[in-house]
Order: structure tokens, then sequence, then C-alpha cells
DNA sequence: GGCCACATTGTTAGCGCTCACATTTCGTGG
DNA sequence: CCACGAAATGTGAGCGCTAACAATGTGGCC
């Protein structure tokens, strides 16, 4: 590597000491066949000994294409998208492709527009937006851009609609989730089970509340009104307190994990023991809830699994096919000690 | 907005609309003066009338400045270091900046020079490296490239031998942290305070750990030996367990708040009471440690003001500003009922 | 009224790359 | 031993923008 470039090098340069032609450097480059391999090694030396690197702005701008992938991603670091962020970004990275990053702090029309146009003006190749937010990830959907576009944890289009099939999603199955914790807390022996339930705008939480109601109904348990969170440990306290001094209510499946912290944080108070007195499961498994006293059943989302349907989803639209491709992924129990039977 | 283009809008089908030179869009789009109100309006209409949006790539091929941020950040989703991510990720949006991430899964030095080099190549104006690792962060300082770099999180140049003066850096000061913990349980009392680390390779976790033992030996106490831990609730949990079963243990101050919630864990299953038998004061001050139990004293950092130090440094630098200039963040503690008078 | 300074606008040449095509080189069979 | 097609390489244009400079227009002043 040189150190006093005047500017660096360009393909130029590094084809006039191979001795061959900048198209040559850039089939080398682009592993094109039809390059005799002693000229191929030339030009890889040649690269080296310059330190030469490729240049993507002027890449972009002959091809029309940035090998970037746009995310939006919430301003907030709530374990869910903050997990599908990292694992997407890693995917992306992995894949080849840059990532650029815009993040909003409400989930607003205008706020995520914005941030989608800031992606657009780089000419992203794609965008992934984690927006699981029921009116945004709509507004989203009929961008006028021919950019690919998946929404990661949005809606997905169960009513087979398809009105805006313009967009792909890859999700978890967030009703099959809140399924799995209310069938447990009944398996368990529980005539019921009261909810703390995310924002219902949000489809994780209207899913999982959705779940829920649908196990209760089907086995035709009593639907109890469920306490509305907001995802904070804060709210769920507020919701324990709630549902701490109602003597009937012995089973409560909460939302997310850092609710049913809080949750479990009142019931303590209250001198309610789990899982004794009151059963609990949460939603998310962070690493922490291993540890919350007791240890917490929760249920676990595979954010790794979702983030690479994401990237093939966007790499299979940038081949070319047009037809948007929606993927689901299942989560599973964590049994924990938060649960006992009756 | 038109319907059906072949293709983008260029500066060119703006000005052929206006009825002036593309230059003249571009005076314009950069805002030059020198241009007539009127002409200026037409432009402005015109751009909004073709829905163009100017070329990034073309942009940064002409100026060789691509008025993008990379940002190096760990896969993992501890809490530190993904707060410092959002918060840098806005602050360098606001400031019009896009943000390019490449995520390290480990921070092993070729790792971070992967990554570093995918930033590189994508010819970001500078770099931001959360790699709040000892070897890792000393690997970046002496890359060669006349790319601005700062560490954010990284090697505070205490000493002023400022040898690496290459990069800058912005940190939160961790040593007074400690401090701050360690003096609170002191003034509660105790006779002496005992410590469970994180990774002594992390800056964080030294300074944290450093701030302790001088607290201890400039009141003349005795320094425990540090149980060493791994950020994590498990590793938490395991020196609970270990410190929890020693009767003279009655104070602890656990390097961040997930491993003090392990703490709080073990203790409770040997039966020992916090605060009445043992005080324990974590760090972060995670959103949930409101609601452990009991709800932990913490020391707070503000990440917020680490990243708006990070971009303004960011920005000196590119403005010419060749010294380069660290910055310190002071932290907090925040009282909760995890530590009581003796 | 003519000239000059300044405000406003236009023209040209790249930035570093890829694409489409032109050209050269080489091995092979008749 | 030469023609011929495939393999290997080179050439020129252009992607959309900015920077430097050139060319207009405009008003004020003597």
């Amino acid at each position: 590597m040189d150190v006093t470039t005047g500017r660096e090098p360009s393909m130029f340069d590094v084809a006039k000491l191979a001795g061959v032609s900048h198209q040559t450097v850039s089939r080398v480059l682009n592993g094109h066949t039809n390059v005799k391999e002693a000229t191929r090694l030339r030009v890889r030396t040649a690269i080296a000994e310059l330190g030469y690197r490729p240049n993507r702005a002027a890449r972009a701008l002959a091809t029309g294409q940035s090998r970037t992938l746009g995310v939006v991603a919430p301003r907030s670091t709530l374990y869910g998208p903050a997990s599908l962020l990292a694992a997407f970004e890693e995917t992306a990275g992995a894949a080849g492709f840059a990532v650029s990053v815009s993040r909003v702090r409400t989930f607003e029309t205008a706020a995520v527009q914005l941030a989608v146009t800031a992606l657009l003006d780089q000419r992203v190749s794609a965008i992934a937006a984690i927006v699981p937010v029921r009116g945004a990830a709509e507004a989203l959907a009929d961008l006028p851009s021919g950019t690919p576009l998946v929404t990661i944890d949005g809606p997905l289009s169960t009513a087979a609609t398809t009105a805006t099939a313009a967009a792909s999603t890859v999700a978890v199955d967030q009703r099959q989730g809140g399924r799995l914790a209310t069938r447990h807390l009944l398996d368990a022996g529980h005539s019921t089970v009261w909810h703390v339930s995310g924002p219902q705008d949000w489809f994780d939480a209207a899913g999982r509340t959705e779940g829920w109601a649908a196990v209760l109904r089907e086995e035709g348990r009593t639907v109890p009104p469920p306490v509305p969170g907001d995802w904070t440990a804060a709210s769920g306290y507020r919701a324990g307190q709630l549902l701490g001094r109602m003597p009937e209510v012995d089973a409560i499946f909460v939302a997310n994990d850092a609710m049913a912290l809080g949750v479990l944080h009142a019931l303590h108070e209250l001198g309610r023991r789990v899982p004794e007195d009151v059963s609990v499961v949460g939603f998310d498994d962070v690493p922490e809830s291993a540890h919350y006293i007791p240890p917490l059943t929760t249920v676990r989302q595979d954010f790794e699994a979702v983030a690479t349907g994401a990237v093939g989803v966007l790499l299979e639209q940038l081949e070319g096919s047009d037809r948007p491709a929606d993927q689901v992924v299942t989560p599973t129990l964590v049994e924990r000690s938060s649960v006992a039977r009756r």
C-alpha cells in the first residue's frame, strides 16, 4: 500500500501498472470469465500493490445499482426491533451489501415517509422497514417507487385480499405465539387466562392478543378484558397492581418480557407469589428473563430467521421476481418456573 | 410526480422543464447565492413536478464526498452498544448524513478491520467505531487512511502519552461511574464493597473496576478480589451464588444491570434479602432496572450526549480540524431501593 | 449615452466506473 | 500453412453530478 498518494488510485492506475486496459481490471474485479489466468494474477498483484479499492459511487453511477440495502428502524431500543435490526444488518452485510439505516423517532406516517425518502435519495437497491405499527406500515406499501420493499414484522396479508400486494412481509406468527402461551397456561390447569397487552396498533401486540382470545374462545373459557400496556416495565407494573388485587386472577399472559417483569414486581409487592398463587407467561425471551424472580416462562422468536428471510425476499426481488413473497416464522415456548400446575 | 417514467428524471430534465441550464438547477439544489428568486422558484416547481431527487452517487463521484458516516457496531444487543448505536444513527441522520452500518460478530482485529474496510470501500466520509474492547480499538487507530475516525466508548488517552493520537475518542467516564457506585455504598455505612466485574478487556469494565478499587483504597478499605462476569445475567447469577454464600458480603457493586439481575436472583434463592442483608448497585440504568426486585440503584450513562459528541467530533474533523478531540461524559447515580443504610 | 462592476446564467470537462462493441490473439482442422 | 472461430483484450461513450471558467445581462455613474 502506498503512503503518499495525492489521490486514491483508480482503475486506470491499476491498469497501467499491470500493463492492461482498465476494462480488463474491471473484468477481474467483477469475476468475469475470459481473462487469462496470468493476466488476472498480474492485475491482482497491481491491485494489492496500489492498495486500490473500487469506488462504489462510480460503480453505482454506472450501473444504476448501489448494492446498498436501506433499513428503516425505530429509534427505540425495544428488544424485538433492536434484535431484528442487528440480525438484518449482519445478514445483509454477509451477503455483500452495504446497509444504510434511517431511524424514526415515531411511527407517524410523515416521519416514516421521511426516513424512506432519505433512503430513496441514496438510491438504495431495496428497503426493509421495521415498522411494526398499523398505519405506518400501510403508508409504506403504496410508495410510488420501483424499489423493492419488505416489511419486517408487518401486516400479514392473512385475508388473501392482497389489495396492497406491493410489498412483501416477513414476520413472526404472533397469533401463534399468543396461542402457545395461552394454551400452556390452560394446560397447567388454569380456568382462564388474563392478559396484559401491548399497544394494539402494533401488529405484534394485536396478534398476541388475538391468539390469546382465540384459544380462550375455542376452549369455551371466559375472555377477561385485556389490560393495556405500552411495552414498558412501568406499564406492566401498573397492570400488575391492578390484576394482583383481584383474587380470582391466577394466570396472566403478558405481551412482552419487560412488562412481565413489571407484573412480577407488582405481584411481589402485593404478596402474591409466582407461580404458587399466580402463573405468568411473557413474550420475547429476552436474555434476562431466565433470571427474573422467578425465571420467566416465555415465548421465543427467531429473529435470525426473520432477518434471513427478509434479506432473501429482497434479493429475490432484485433478481427480478415480481410477486411479493410473504414469510412467516413460528415462535416457540420456553418453559421456566413462572407457571405451576393447578 | 410522474407515473410512467422510463428512467428517473435527471438534473437535465429539470433544467429543460424550467428553461434553464443544469448548472442553475445544481445551484438551487445546493443553496448557492446568486440565483434570481424567480428562477429559483421555477426550478423548485420543476423539481416538484418531476419528482426529481438528486443522485447521491453522482454527487459523491463528482465531489469525492459521500456525506455518509460509517459505524462499526457489535452484533450483540447489549444495552450500552445498542443505545449508543441508535443515538448515533439518529444524530447523524438529523445532521443530514446517511449512515452505513457494519456489524462485527467478534472484536478480533481481523473482524473489525474487515468491517472498517467494508466502510472504506463505500468511501464513507468518516467512521465511528463502537468497539469498546482493548485490542480492537487500538488496531483501528493506525489504519492507513485519511478518513476521520472516532472511537465511541474507547480508550481515553488518560496518560497524555498521545502516542496513538490518530483517532479521537468520545466516552463515558467509567471510572467516575465506578467511584460513584462505590462511594454511595460506603456512604451507606458498608465497611467495604465487593465487585462483580465485566470482561476486563472492555474499557467500560476496566474503568468501572478501577474506579471501585480506587475509592476503596482511598478510604483505606480492604479491596476484595473482584468476581469476573461476562455482562450476562447468567454470569451475574453465578457470581451471586458465590458471594451470597459468604456471610461477610453485604455490599456488591455489579458492573452492569443485567449481571445485577442475576445477582439479585441468586441472592433471592439463597434467602439473603436485598437491601436488608446485602446492598446492590448496578450500572447502565436499563429501563427495566426500576422494576427489578428490589428496584435497583444504578449508574446512568447519557448515551445521547456521547452520540452527539461523536457526531460533533466527526463533523469538526471533516471541516478540516486535524487535532483529535477527546470528549468525556459524566455518569450519574440513580438511587432506588437496593441499598440500605447500615 | 457609454462603460464598468457585479449579479446571473451557461458551457465544458471531468469524477471512476460499466456497457456495448471493436479489435487482437490464439489454437485448430483442412 | 492458412483460414476461421473462440478466447482474450482494448476502445469509446455515458451514468448524473459539480467545479471552474466563460458569457451574458443589469444598473449606476460620470
